[in-house]
DNA sequence: ATTGAATGTTAAAGGTGTTAACATAGTTAA
DNA sequence: TTAACTATGTTAACACCTTTAACATTCAAT
């Protein structure tokens, strides 16, 4: 079996590799249907027969994205609460300096409009529940305030969020200067959230 | 003086004007200079005259915006500090559900990247302090924790940014449902981060 | 009044997503 | 085996975009 030369085989995987290498290379503006097609040595037309358009190609990326997300808050150990919920807002917050630019694309909203693509949103729920469980669990053992579960997680949730979206971008200059910031700013929350004993910050 | 035919008067000013209308009724993707230009009946390369390029016509739309929300925090009452803190971070959020577009090229990161705009970044600046005096107030008058400074404006900045990102983004759906949520989200921090007495959410 | 700077114009280059029409490879069925 | 069908590629073309170049008009100042 010789090279296929007019069928390629994989068309899809290979196009999704190289729009994210481009997407962390060069940003999402830069993913044209057309440098994709070069790299891989197909005409840009021939990706229309994989992707009804440019944006279910990149909802593809954030569904790979959502997925490495997911992934990596499963593999917080969960034995302790506090340690718990301070490591897994610890890696979300790693993720997203990991990958900025791919975690623009999945949080970015105005690319990837939220109810358009059904598949993209299930994955994000997935990987929301991982840390909605995490805090369950926390409320379980009696650490955290037994206040509203959601609640509890869209305050956890906003956090995280907010701080990896203003540190990727550049608006907290503490980040570099001082690497334990995101663990100052989760601590703080944490600590507020406990139940019964009072505030404390151990150290 | 008539109305000019060839110079136009403030062709700057008209074309943030239309550009702002399209911002906000069909999202940044649909800013063209075309677009912008034939609304207002000039030829597109005229707006070459006052803006370098695309990219700083968003610029000044932004600048506008850090104006509006700087202007909005700054009208919050700051008497009493727990008052002063929840309702910045409720005026905050609502600047964000009234101007969804707005916010989002304010805080896009991947259109206008912190650094190519001086005077953006000096507009964003100017609207974080307003928030930063008011945690500093919190902790002047021994309300708030006296935790580093960066620290707990790192924190407060993560969690209304976040929280107003995910909301117009539409992943926090019980921010239809309950329209408090945006509260018990800044209650909750607000009750984590007090000094001394036990944690208590008044009724 | 003439010169020069501002501010408009049209023409054109080069990039983009997308569709249409056509060509070829692989698969299934007569 | 050959015919038909489907999947997957091709080129050509359209409409739109930003941006630059070359030219025209208006205004301000010497």
């Amino acid at each position: 079996m010789p090279r296929p030369a007019y069928h390629h085989g994989d068309l899809p995987q290979q196009a999704q590799q190289q729009a994210l290498d481009i997407l962390r290379t060069e940003g999402d503006t830069a993913i044209s249907l057309r440098a994709i097609a070069k790299r891989i040595g197909v005409s840009a037309p021939a990706l229309y027969r994989h992707f009804s358009d440019r944006e279910s190609l990149l909802a593809e990326l954030a569904i790979t994205g959502f997925q490495l997300l997911r992934d990596r808050l499963r593999r917080v150990d969960q034995t302790d609460p506090r340690h718990a919920l301070l490591h897994i807002g610890l890696a979300y917050v790693a993720f997203a300096e990991d990958e900025p630019n791919l975690y623009r694309l999945m949080f970015g909203g105005r690319i990837l409009p939220k109810g358009a693509h059904p598949r993209l949103d299930e994955a994000g729920l997935e990987a929301f529940r991982v840390l909605e469980e995490t805090v369950a669990m926390g409320q379980g053992v009696g650490y955290l305030k037994p206040l509203p579960l959601p609640l509890m997680t869209a305050t956890a949730w906003s956090l995280v969020h907010g701080f990896s979206e203003l540190t990727i971008d550049g608006h907290l200059p503490g980040a570099d200067i001082e690497p334990t910031l995101a663990e100052g700013v989760l601590t703080l929350l944490l600590d507020g959230s406990r139940n019964d004993q009072s505030q404390q910050s151990p150290q």
